[in-house]
DNA sequence: TCATTAAATTGTT
DNA sequence: AACAATTTAATGA
């Protein structure tokens, strides 16, 4: 796939509106706030389009303003291997802006997203200054690490219906997504992809989901009833 | 604002 | 993969 575009990708300052939906900021002093506001640019990805692709140098800490994006790698093969879908109030690279490498993930956007980014100075300057900071991204980094402990027994699992419940779980992650709520807006095409399994199947999980009331489907999107139960109801093997 | 039409998404085979 | 049914978004009077 060639698609891009992130280069050339037009920079505007964000809106009130956009920077309300970015939640570290209300950690920071009036003074860090003010710089951090000054330093951040949002822009427009559209599907397809890739935000940021491993071997990049490191230029901004990224995060999801709206919309929905993938973190995925390339193997040798040339196959491309999905790790987590980022949902809205996600921010994610820091570790490989704590340490100036070059991006280790692709990112890429699943449909039209608002992309924001905080320049790498800047990061670091937050980082050296601001105790709110640090505790987010400490916050951040140990949430993460939990996802990604969740996300390897996630795939060791053979049951369609569980996959699909851990995964939503892991996406409705109110700490490491708080931009998503109630309902989280995604197509069972793109739950598809990031879960990796066929659309036909999700549905039909998403319908077994809905069925123990754990969830409601709406058009394009899908609302959660019992987050406690998608982390870690047990499903009757016997079908 | 409303009615019509196109596009996106879902449910099913 | 294909199809019909449903929902939303876009268009224009």
């Amino acid at each position: 796939m060639n698609t891009d575009h992130s280069l050339h990708q037009r920079r505007r300052p964000p809106t009130a509106q956009e920077l309300d939906n970015i939640p570290w900021l209300r950690l920071l002093t009036s003074a860090e706030r003010a710089r951090a506001v000054a330093d951040l640019r949002v822009g427009d990805a559209l599907a397809g389009d890739l935000v940021c692709r491993i071997g990049r140098p490191v230029t901004y800490w990224f995060g999801v303003v709206e919309g929905l994006l993938k973190m995925s790698s390339d193997n040798i093969d040339g196959q491309s291997m999905t790790f987590t879908g980022v949902p809205p109030g996600g921010w994610f690279g820091e570790g490989t802006a704590l340490k100036r490498e070059s991006y280790r993930y692709n990112i890429q956007a699943l449909r039209k997203s608002v992309v924001a980014g905080l320049p790498i100075d800047t990061f670091h300057q937050l980082l050296d200054r601001s105790i709110g900071f640090n505790r987010f991204v400490m916050n951040q980094l140990n949430e993460r690490l939990g996802q990604f402990i969740a996300a390897r027994e996630i795939d060791r699992m053979n049951n369609p219906d569980l996959r699909v419940a851990r995964s939503l779980a892991a996406l409705f992650n109110p700490v490491l997504y708080p931009g998503v709520g109630d309902v989280l807006r995604i197509t069972q095409q793109e739950l598809a992809y990031l879960v990796g399994l066929s659309r036909q199947r999700v549905n039909e999980a998403l319908c077994s989901l809905q069925a123990k009331e754990m969830i409601r489907v709406e058009y394009g999107g899908l609302r959660v009833l019992d987050p406690d139960a998608l982390r870690s109801s047990v499903f009757d093997k016997a079908k």
